[in-house]
This record gives C-alpha cells, structure tokens and sequence, in this order.
DNA sequence: GGGTAGCTACGAATGTCTTCGTACGCGGGT
DNA sequence: ACCCGCGTACGAAGACATTCGTAGCTACCC
C-alpha cells in the first residue's frame, strides 16, 4: 500500500511521446492532430486516436494549447523550445550532475564527436559570456 | 488492446530512483541495503525494503552488481558514474537536441549561472580539444 | 435526405515505476 | 531450546504512460 509516491519523474518535464509530439509543433507552430500525426517520424507507427489522446493530455497538463474555434481543433505549445530544453538540461544537471551545468558541459564536451565549427561557435558563445579572452 | 509499445523510455537508462541509489553507489563503491538506505538523503523517506526492492530489479536489468557470499549482500555499480553520465547527455540530445551535442552545450552555457572557474574548466578542456587557440 | 468521411471524446488494456507489507530463514544471546 | 533482530524474497497496490477501439457527432456531397 503505497502512501507517498514522491520522488517520480519531474512532473513538469515532458515525457518522450510528448516530446515527440513538441518537436513537431515546435517546428511548425500550430497543427491539427493530423498534421502531428503526419509529421511524426517514429520509428514505430503510431495510431491517430494515439496522438489525439496524448494531445488531449498535454492540454490538461498545459504542455499545449488547444484553439477549438474550428472543426477540427488546433494545438499549439505551449512553451518555446529553448525554454523547455533549458528545463530539460538543468533538470539532468540535478539529476547526475550534482546540480551543476558546467559540469555537465565538461562532460557533453569530453564526449561529443564534435566539429571544428560547433566548437568554434561554443567558443564564441564563451567568450561573449565572459567577455573575450582573460 | 495495444500490441507494440515502442518509444517507451529508453530501457538503457536508469530511471529517477535507480539514479539516485546509483549516485550512493558511485560515491561510497560497494554498499549493503542497509548503508544504501541510509546513505540516500531523499527528500521523502524511504522504506528499506523498496530500497531492496530497487536494488534487485537493478540486478536484473545489470545496472548494479551483487555478492552474495556474505549474509548481507553487496551491491557495486555496474558502469562507471561518467560512462552512464556520456550517456545520459547523449541520450538527451538526441531527445531533445536533434542528436547534437554541441547544441546542448551552447544551450546549457546559455543558462547556467557559471561561475569564472567555471567557464575557465570549459575553455581550457575546449583548448585541450580543438589544440589551442585557433 | 441518406450516406460517408473526418473529427472529438472516452474508456479500457497493457506495461513500467515505485512503494511497501508480509513471509520466511539464519544466527546469536539468554 | 527459544526468541529477536536482521536479512532476503516475493507479490501486490497505486500512479503514470502509451496504445488503440468504439461511439457519437457534424458537415458535406450526391
């Protein structure tokens, strides 16, 4: 008989089917459930009723907005992306990173098969943050 | 009557609870369920059976280690803490980052309150990479 | 006016995660 | 010999996540 029951994902992050689902409206701003339908690529097909459902659960987690003014309703989401994938980084920073997004960057760094242009831009972006080379 | 559950969570991740106890493991490397329960500073309280519990089912899936040849059994982490840590980030960026790391990078810089020593460990592991200032 | 296609709503089946109660066994002290 | 503390094993309960079938409605077309 389970009394609490804490310690559960983080409510406020979207699981992986509703981060599918916010990749697609991200991208194209507003859908119908057939147009997110259409555009998901899973790798396994999923069933239209599916995607209803899981956007009828987003609205009622307010991870989307629903405009029912027409027939066929329209879902927007209901954050940007670049503030949910902060969320989503600093949440795993506290998850096995004690916390802290610089360790967590060291190791993205050490692991990444990386460009020369995305480490430049990584070191352009350093820079601008601490303000040119000490 | 669903027949494929893919897009489940990625079964190579350890979820929440698991991570948590795999954090005690990695800090203090073998442990008996007594000192593992002991040890987490969850913020709700545990009972030390589902500590057990979780400890058996981490066996199973191979996340942890156990000898038995003592009464109270030891359990050790299977992975190194920053093997599984690659590959949680990688696991996120391809979630939520299109697969790109160097994205993640530059999103997790762009928020983090760094500190100045901080950003020092990034620039100098980022010179250690690219071979010195270009 | 009837049929059809498309839409939403709802509920149920299934799987996973987390929690704990209960059962059961061993060993040491009295 | 008996009990008590401590340990493992196991099963079940409850919360979510994901899947889809079915029902019922609306609008459009002939």
């Amino acid at each position: 008989m389970p009394i609490r029951s804490l310690s559960r994902r983080r409510r406020t992050q979207p699981t992986n089917a509703e981060l599918e689902i916010l990749r697609v409206l991200w991208q194209r701003g507003s859908c119908t459930v057939r147009e997110v339908h259409q555009l998901l690529d899973r790798s396994a097909p999923v069933g239209y009723t599916t995607v209803l459902k899981l956007l009828q659960i987003m609205t009622e987690k307010g991870l989307v907005t629903r405009d029912a003014s027409t027939r066929s309703h329209r879902y927007a989401a209901a954050t940007a992306q670049d503030a949910a994938q902060r969320r989503m980084i600093v949440d795993l920073a506290e998850r096995a990173f004690g916390g802290s997004t610089v360790l967590l960057v060291l190791y993205a760094l050490s692991t990444t098969p990386a460009t020369t242009q995305g480490l430049a831009n990584v070191r352009q972006l350093l820079d601008k943050i601490v303000g040119g080379t000490p």
